[in-house]
DNA sequence: GTGAAAGCGCTAACAA
DNA sequence: TTGTTAGCGCTTTCAC
């Protein structure tokens, strides 16, 4: 068996509330006792058993991490691990410790969080990425239990959330592809069903208006965070009789993509085709030649997240619903190629 | 509040114990009874409290995952979020949630596993990847404490591990740039305090000596798991008066320094140098040229971790301590290459 | 400043 | 088959 408080307290000859009160650093308590307990639970080993502090206190030091249902296919994608690296951290500065949690259906998904929140494993909990419908985000409110959002959402403008400008990033990018003369610009978008999706393409939309070009809706093509959505991509527009001679890529893994097919096909970038990916993933730099993206912060957004829900679960005031994090443009040689319009 | 045990019972008229039973699928119970308790619970919405179950049963359907003290380098790597991904999977079908935690500092690092087993938060443990001297291993066996160790220990061979023949893939790998005609093979290793460094600089020698082909400890070099390292790397051993032709390297990762280094300086590879990596990251295939590396399946590794792990936690039987995954030498342009000895 | 006692929500003997 | 009872290890009034 265990050294329980009791245990501790006997050998103190306190009482238990004596040794609880010196755990949890009660002000009304005099040194010399403070001293002898600790003493005696150095000497006994004494660990507190949380499940049982948990259970009077109804915290539990832990923050819960739903990972998105494809995680299966996610975690190919660096976002994810610095996602929970700068969530990990975080949490470990704070003294929580981090759960994750997943399901393959919806169904599963809303189950698992379901377990953690009504089975009172966690105090709070963050949500990674942000569907266009999610019955996550409704139980979590209705509930009325803590929970951050990495990224957005639409129908739940108010719950708190940790995101990029992705509309401004989106306008960015395509500003520097315009700035380098290019006029003919596609852009190369993830699962319409995201959110980060529209907003860049929201932003990328905004930029050619506001340089007066015209937009072409068929020099949009979506496709799935991977290698091979890109190379599709790439296929498509160089069949195009008047095609692009810059794209705006969603993700540098899908940028490689094109990279690739265009280097298989004899096509120089940026001089046939200048790229510029998003998320600046380790590879991007070391791609030849090396791809343009944009840093997002993604550890920040982890970090940041945590941080937010840790607050939010001790009830301290939090401003800003929507934290943004500040994204940069890494130009490369992949976008840096003027060309007369 | 939350509705409990007792509120089921009352509004069933029953007890709170047989409610109690209903839940665990206790067989002595009438249908009747059974059916009319689920309803109930269905109705108000009952969902058992984690942590007063996991009071009384000291068991807590949770899983700790420990990742290495520097996980902030480690995460770079692909190996970690692969591993996890494999964990996740398997806990999660098995009804086990994840619990990850991590420390600074050795001390920390300690602390946290304390936190986790003293604390009666978790049922086992994963160790992540294994130092030399380990004081959370002695510390877990002392415990008598269930866990499992990805890679494995030296000073501890009877704990229960799941690990790569890393002697047999170095030495399947060393093998095949001997098939090739090489008679000069270097070897850029990992931390000299990782097993798996050790290990596969043993299989490197141990084929090098069966093929009768001398030893040079000059062409051995230590680093770490970074770009950075193969790049430090490549410039030592490209200014040797007789310099290897080709190269054994620990990570893909460290590999690509070299590839990109050697690029640089225009030599070609495999031409010049020839190359061959392990854990066969996304972006070897993605190199030119493509880089040969080994699949040590990283995902089964995690996953088979977590299998194992709840097994223990469960009682069941076990019947290896030290399950080896499959290794698969993946021969791609980089280490295909003939040479006249 | 400290102790006694009640109770968090659940399980598991022991009875019936 | 079901109910009664006694805790699991801890916190927290309410006294003193």
């Amino acid at each position: 068996m265990n050294v329980t408080i009791i245990d501790v307290a006997k050998k103190a000859g306190v009482s238990p509330s004596t040794v609880s009160r010196v755990i949890s650093g009660h002000p009304r308590i005099s040194p010399a006792t403070v001293r002898k307990v600790k003493d005696i639970m150095e000497e006994l080993g004494y660990h507190p058993n949380m499940m049982a502090k948990s259970l009077v206190s109804k915290t539990t030091q832990t923050i819960g991490l739903l990972l998105p249902r494809s995680a299966e296919e996610l975690f190919l994608n660096q976002f994810f691990s610095e996602v929970i690296r700068g969530v990990v951290s975080q949490a470990a500065r704070s003294e929580y410790d981090l759960m994750m949690t997943t399901g393959i259906t919806e169904r599963e998904e809303v189950e698992a969080v379901t377990r953690l929140v009504r089975g009172r494993r966690v105090d709070g909990v963050i949500l990674l990425y942000s569907r266009n419908s999610d019955p996550v985000i409704s139980f979590l409110k209705e509930e009325r239990f803590p929970f951050v959002l990495i990224g957005r959402s639409e129908e739940h403008p108010d719950v708190l959330s940790v995101d990029n400008d992705n509309v401004q990033a989106a306008y960015d990018v395509t500003k520097h592809l315009l700035a380098q003369g290019h006029r003919r610009i596609g852009f190369v978008s993830g699962p319409p069903n995201l959110i980060v999706s529209r907003d860049r393409l929201e932003g990328y939309k905004q930029a050619l208006a506001d340089a007066e070009v015209e937009f072409h809706s068929e020099w949009i093509v979506e496709g799935e965070f991977l290698q091979e959505s890109g190379y599709r991509a790439m296929s498509f527009f160089m069949t195009l009789p008047e095609r692009p001679t810059a794209l705006v890529v969603m993700d540098d893994l899908v940028a490689f993509g094109v990279l690739r097919g265009l280097t298989e096909l004899g096509y120089k970038v940026p001089q046939d085709l200048s790229l510029i990916g998003f998320n600046n993933i380790p590879m991007s730099e070391l791609a030849s030649p090396p791809i343009s993206s944009v840093d997002i912060g993604i550890y920040q957004l982890g970090y940041t997240a945590s941080q937010t829900l840790i607050r939010a679960v001790k009830g301290e005031a939090i401003h800003h619903t929507r934290m943004i994090i500040p994204h940069r443009l890494i130009a490369r040689e992949s976008s840096l190629h003027h060309i007369q319009p």
